[in-house]
DNA sequence: TTTTTTATACCGCAAATGCGGGAGGGCATC
DNA sequence: GATGCCCTCCCGCATTTGCGGTATAAAAAA
């Protein structure tokens, strides 16, 4: 069993060399690099060649959320746990956007960072509690929006809208469902009274808003 | 210190019962009540007056996301942590965006449930390391498709856009820019241009999608 | 200053859409 | 057997859209 290789980017030199050595010694991980900036990322990641990437988010230079953009753009395979000393919102949100698996503050103990890598290595997604709190919140927040109503819309009918809300026409509907182009127009009737609208826009938009789809 | 009060929703009696012994037998918790299904779900609450709900997803009658609905609902400041047997991206889609605080397995460690129920009171978001990744996972899909393309649309060219994405018709928005309706019509045919498409609906989506708005 | 861009506005025509109606067949429920 | 629901298809007509022009004036860029 190859151990777990882990690349570190830490800007602090104390905390970057603590966790070489945790790293480094403990059973089953190697500490394949550790870096202070994120210069020359990608090549220093390609001699490296970490399972795991521990990235700090504040940082000299480059900082790491943009780093994560870019190595989840040349080496998406390689798993990312970021780390940080700030619930900032806003931080969180790009990181996770940008492609980190992985969320853990600096306060961790040297047992639940050395869990955290093992975590995301192996798919997980490791996050302190409340930082996973900030993630669900975040995600209610921006998709929530969705109504509950129920429209009672057919199986057909909810074919055909799924098809609209493509962007498709009544005829590239008709030959995508498989019926007439007039029956098409009928569902649609029936869809529109039912969702109670009198445009094509307007259906797509409460499909879409509601997910009725 | 008083304990934690935890009301348990679970329809399989075997698992119900174990959980609840763990509970009531666990220094610091307590099991207030433990129901096999969601009737008169608000009134037992009112009685129960718990801090966490343990909401299974799977039950028969009402389910459990409905379930989380009314309870966030009518009792937001309780806590939930849901359990399941499936990894279903819906249900954790749909449980998430209902309101749920966490996500475990039904498979999780009798200590690991413990630790969750007390993580989900404190204000933390258990969730087993896969759940969290799947979280996450939605996230990115919903969040990111933030298309970075620039399709120089003009100031005049937003605004129509953004009405039209609001169900707008063209005699409607001409009235809502100030602009003749020729005009809106002349401006549709640019943005169309632009984003390469040439429909109505087309439209729509595309702007929604990569928020252009 | 000349050119380009933006916003304005109109005409015309073909196609697509919205809306009203009618009509038959299948299938399940009552 | 009757009723209701869903899917199927068609007709007609008014309106809206998509797309091709043309054109003017102000503003911005060259």
């Amino acid at each position: 069993m190859k151990p777990i290789r882990v690349t570190i980017f830490e800007d602090n030199k104390h905390l970057r060399e603590s966790l070489y050595y945790l790293i480094s010694g403990t059973e089953g991980f190697c500490c394949s690099d550790a870096f202070a900036d994120c210069n020359d990322l990608v090549f220093q990641l390609k001699k490296s060649m970490p399972d795991v990437v521990l990235m700090d988010i504040e940082m000299p230079g480059m900082n790491g959320i943009e780093a994560v953009k870019i190595i989840k753009q040349q080496f998406p395979q390689v798993q990312i746990l970021m780390q940080t000393v700030f619930h900032d919102d806003d931080n969180i949100f790009n990181a996770v956007c940008a492609g980190a698996s992985g969320y853990i503050l600096k306060t961790t103990s040297p047992e639940g960072y050395m869990e955290a890598i093992k975590d995301v290595y192996e798919g997980g997604s490791p996050m302190t509690g409340s930082v996973a709190r900030k993630v669900l919140a975040l995600f209610q927040q921006n998709v929530t929006p969705k109504g509950n109503t129920d429209y009672q819309l057919t199986p057909k009918e909810k074919e055909i809208l799924q098809q609209l809300i493509k962007g498709k026409s009544y005829k590239m509907i008709a030959d995508v469902v498989g019926s007439s182009y007039e029956t098409v127009r009928t569902h649609m009737k029936n869809i529109y009274a039912k969702l109670h609208v009198n445009s094509n826009t307007e259906a797509v938009l409460k499909a879409l808003q509601e997910k009725i789809v």
